[in-house]
DNA sequence: GGTGAATAGTTTAACAGTTTAACTAATATT
DNA sequence: AATATTAGTTAAACTGTTAAACTATTCACC
């Protein structure tokens, strides 16, 4: 690839990658029930999605530390949005849930945001988002990776 | 579109979307330079590439409270990396510039963060990554819109 | 089988980012 | 001139974050 080429896709990369985070983040905020914030929102969300779930997991999968979930979980809990049980073989473990009430309150935005990608999915023609979804797809892979090459150093 | 293929759609793209940022957003923080924080980062970058630079334009911008952008100002401008100018005409405007600290801290931070997503983006072809990115700023281009429509109720 | 290392999770202190509401100072409107 | 609007700040309260120290449990292995 030519290098000038090369240039103007990084900068336009950077510059769009930017701009449509912080508008979709903005458009899902108001999508979001009752004062979760959009951090609560997705750990909610992790944790309905995956099987047996664990701080641990979650630390990892938001790379953040383990006490930053802690912190998060508590005030999930406090609104009994959270269920914490211990794992029977092994106590230190703890294994997350939702309450029904979690349960409910992620449905309802689930339903919404759903109806608002739908919404702008659909201003494109079906090859066109089928391509830019299969290449995004791609980049998460070298993404991930990237990353776990980053931990074997 | 058929309705099954668009609601595949829609679950492969936020599931994505939402992996990608992660991954990105830990990988840049692994670029950045001295202490500053991801947002400190784009607020910088933003000053450098506006022309007249103020807070109303930066909460704007960042779709947050403008005494959020005072808090990370204040810090900025008391670790010397921004400065505040009152406009002359309009004593109530404060236009913010980076220092020549700011800017060096910056440029060193932009090409590290270059040459990351270069490796990313070389690692595609050429029709590939430019369609890829066509269709990422059209997207771009229905958020603003949204975002528009939104305030303009 | 007991000792030391590793693991899962929590607590605490300190800080960054955020919102809301009240405020100051300057400019616009009428 | 009086009133409303605008740009920005301050203060209080909260969420999210890290780093370091801690508890409780399990693993490794001699």
């Amino acid at each position: 690839m030519d290098k000038k080429i090369i240039q103007e896709l990084i900068d336009r990369y950077v510059s769009v990658s930017f701009d449509v985070n912080k508008k979709a983040e903005s458009l899902i905020k108001g999508q979001i029930e009752e004062d979760l914030t959009i951090d609560q929102h997705y750990i909610i969300k992790y944790i309905q999605n995956s099987k047996e779930c664990t701080s641990s997991e979650l630390a990892e999968a938001f790379d953040v530390n383990k006490s930053a979930i802690t912190a998060i979980i508590n005030r999930l809990a406090d609104r009994g949005l959270i269920e914490r049980t211990r794992d029977e073989n092994d106590r230190r473990v703890v294994y997350l849930t939702l309450s029904d009430k979690g349960k409910q309150l992620l449905q309802k935005t689930h339903e919404k945001v759903h109806l608002l990608v739908e919404s702008i999915i659909t201003q494109f023609d079906e090859t066109e988002i089928t391509n830019f979804i299969n290449t995004y797809e791609k980049l998460a892979l070298i993404l991930t990776n990237m990353k776990m090459e980053e931990m074997g150093e």
